[in-house]
DNA sequence: CGCGCCTTTGAAGGAGCTCAATTTAGGTGG
DNA sequence: CCACCTAAATTGAGCTCCTTCAAAGGCGCG
């Protein structure tokens, strides 16, 4: 495993962000607001963060202050349970949001590390609060980010109470690809930035079974894998996949 | 399946709620206000509305204009999928909100359905964002229950992913067990209002295997079941349950 | 170039599912 | 109040899909 190694917290850099100016304000937290609304994100967002491949943007338990937007590169979340079990429960790119689920306990329950090199923009909650109190635009946008967040951890609940382990794979990949989509980049072509097991913790499955349904997929003329990096090829067939549970 | 025949639209039956006097305010919307911000609550929550077993507190595609607070009964949340898949994302009980899930599209993703004859107090949301705004202690309170539902998510993501049948049961139980003793009942003995159909889909299991599941529970002498009324006898193995994933 | 980590692939085993039959409970109408 | 009817629950037997255990191959990085 990578990134267990003890990371040095480091001093936050103070630059600028200026969320009117990122090329990612449409999928992260300014969407849908005006323009004065985003002047005034960008006076709370001051704080950018790198985190080099393995390095933590913070850790469970430690203290819930602020949120992350990832500005650039590749997270994971990671859940450790009391009784040592532990999964990873999300995938986060560039303009998504993370350490929501830490507001309701004051600490952050699970890990956010880098998978590769990555930069956030770090975002202090008490001062959101106090700015979406004088902005309803923004206060709306926020409980719809967390909504969101709810509807989507409700689907991966669906994936995995009701799915088979070729249907998960191919709701994994269609959603990878849809949000690689709203980037801007090819729908079709990626790397993956995590490991087998990690796809696996995530989907509720051992790595040698996303290994082998890859290689299906792969026999079937669904997609082109080699290691980490994807075609895919038939996006038809792989909605099929998860719409054929008999 | 019950509660599928046609249910007319109730009109609102305008009662006082009075978060105020209710005595679930410890564990609802209120928890935590000061007593000039419950009184401001109090002026929003105008309306009450009875749910008889089956009926609908609102259904997945309806607009979302209010969140709903169990004031008494019992309610399971379905998800509809396009695909046709189906499956219930959460029971609730008294004092418990549902319905942050629609604030994301505007719509109601999913059932709500009552087990047993309920009642629920009806918070229209913009209402409830005005109100927040100008009341901080409200706005906080409201983001905890949001990420609070977050990490319950989460959790039930980590239980479907990495627990075995018999582990899941016996989370489901003790999360059970420890939700009625914060309502002041029995943590130890109470009827089920859910059949075992209803908790294999919220566990991401087939119903036989939960009636097995309880029947070995049973001759190990962890619980009594009878039908739908459950004693818990030892709820230490029930718990060694769940930390014994070797 | 060698080492470690990740990935692939095979074979055997098991947990939970499917199909099916029986029992029990709860609601309804005579 | 009882008989009936339907929905829910229990239990068994066989099967399937995923896991476990094991070994080999490939890629990247020092």
């Amino acid at each position: 495993m990578t990134g267990l190694k003890a990371v040095p917290k480091l001093d936050p850099e103070s630059i600028k962000s200026a969320c009117s100016k990122c090329n990612l304000r449409e999928l992260c937290l300014p969407s849908g607001l005006s323009g004065e609304e985003v002047d005034q994100l960008d006076s709370l967002i001051r704080v950018r963060r790198f985190c080099r491949k393995g390095e933590h943007a913070y850790r469970g338990g430690d203290q819930f202050e602020s949120l992350y937007a990832v500005r650039a590169g590749f997270f994971k979340t990671n859940l450790l349970n009391e009784d040592g079990r532990d999964q990873v429960t999300g995938f986060h790119m560039a303009g998504e949001l993370m350490g929501l689920d830490g507001i309701s306990t004051d600490n952050h329950p699970c890990d956010a590390i880098a998978l590769e090199d990555s930069e956030v923009c770090v975002i202090p909650f008490s001062r959101l609060e106090e700015l979406s109190r004088e902005a309803p635009a923004l206060q709306r946008h926020l409980h719809k980010i967390m909504s969101r967040e709810i509807v989507s951890d409700q689907s991966v609940m669906m994936l995995l109470g009701s799915m088979r382990a070729e249907e998960r794979l191919a709701a994994f990949l269609l959603n990878l690809s849809q949000r690689m989509t709203a980037r801007g980049y090819s729908p079709s072509e990626f790397n993956l930035r995590m490991t087998r097991e990690e796809i696996g913790s995530y989907l509720g499955l051992k790595l040698e079974t996303v290994s082998r349904v890859f290689s299906r997929f792969q026999n079937d003329g669904f997609i082109a894998v080699q290691q980490k990096h994807i075609r895919i090829l038939d996006i038809p067939k792989l909605r099929a996949i998860i719409g054929q549970h008999c």
